[in-house]
DNA sequence: AGCTGTACCTGCAGGC
DNA sequence: TGCCTGCAGGTACAGC
């Protein structure tokens, strides 16, 4: 479900919440989410624990414990990290629920099944090999690493290269539009044509639209929400995405839609180029 | 190397 | 009402 700017929120959020709790059990209910650890092995392993840190890295949570040990935590599509009373009510979609010490616990809901919950070893993003070798983050390098970023080491769309974690975290579907849409650049261009003004309007676009995104707390397009099960307010500001047949904020023609991909991408025909 | 399509899952909206 | 199709914010992988 989320990119940067609703992981970000929900980071935030877990940072307040859990920082400092013990996980005093942990209810395995479904155990698909585990990718590198029997159900068995990861009570063992995290019950007893003390969060120490939440930090993300690209779209994953990154939950530190006082073991030395870390939890990796990918929502994909549908998932979700909801804090609430101890004991509350599971749904059909709850996979795991972490019971914590002050009469809370966090359960994690996935109905499309695409997430997962790792647990690596040490405690640092860099020395995390899963997270090492993920791009930058798409708010913390220079105009110059991006643009140095951009032309020599890619070819191809402009979109589906801003939406690859692996060149540049933190965009998906959503902000890759509304980036693109922001710097006048059609999704379909090949970034070996783009002018230095365009790459510095695309990196102004993402400079803007994440912090703002995350200012108000993501994006719920479809079914996001946060730890609390609030919706973010940034969809009223969405220029572009999801906005096929509406006119364009900007001129006097309208939103169109087509498939990069084979994901949806939203446009204004006049205002990119 | 880098595209494209497909797969992973479930639910929901829209058309007939 | 119900069936069918297409679509969903992410990624990994096979195959060209």
């Amino acid at each position: 479900m989320p990119e940067m700017p609703e992981v970000e929120t929900i980071r935030l959020e877990l940072q307040k919440e859990l920082k400092g709790k013990r996980i005093v059990q942990v209810e395995v209910v479904r155990d698909r989410p585990l990718v590198n650890s029997s159900a068995e092995k990861f009570s063992k392993s995290v019950e007893g624990s003390t969060v120490t840190e939440v930090k993300r890295r690209s779209k994953i949570i990154v939950v530190n414990l006082s073991t030395g040990q870390t939890m990796l935590i990918h929502l994909k599509m549908t998932g979700r990290l909801l804090y609430k009373l101890i004991d509350s009510p599971v749904d059909k979609h709850t996979h795991i629920v972490f019971k914590l010490d002050g009469g809370h616990e966090l359960q994690f809901r996935d109905v499309r099944k695409f997430g997962y919950i790792k647990l690596v070893s040490g405690s640092g993003l860099s020395e995390i090999k899963e997270l090492a070798e993920l791009g930058p983050e798409a708010t913390e390098l220079s105009l110059a690493e991006f643009e140095r970023l951009l032309t020599s080491k890619r070819k191809g769309k402009i979109k589906p290269i801003l939406m690859d974690q692996n060149f540049l975290s933190g965009l998906g579907n959503v902000y890759a539009d509304e980036v693109l849409f922001y710097a006048g650049v059609l999704p379909i261009r090949d970034v070996s044509a783009l002018s230095a003004k365009e790459i510095s309007l695309i990196y102004e676009g993402i400079q803007k639209i994440l912090p703002a995104a995350v200012k108000h707390r993501g994006s719920s397009v479809n079914s996001y929400v946060d730890i609390f099960e609030n919706p973010g307010e940034y969809v009223p500001r969405l220029k572009v995405y999801g906005r096929e047949g509406q006119p364009c904020f900007q001129c006097s023609g309208f939103v169109e839609r087509t498939k990069i991909g084979g994901r949806s991408a939203y446009f204004c025909p006049k205002c990119q180029k």
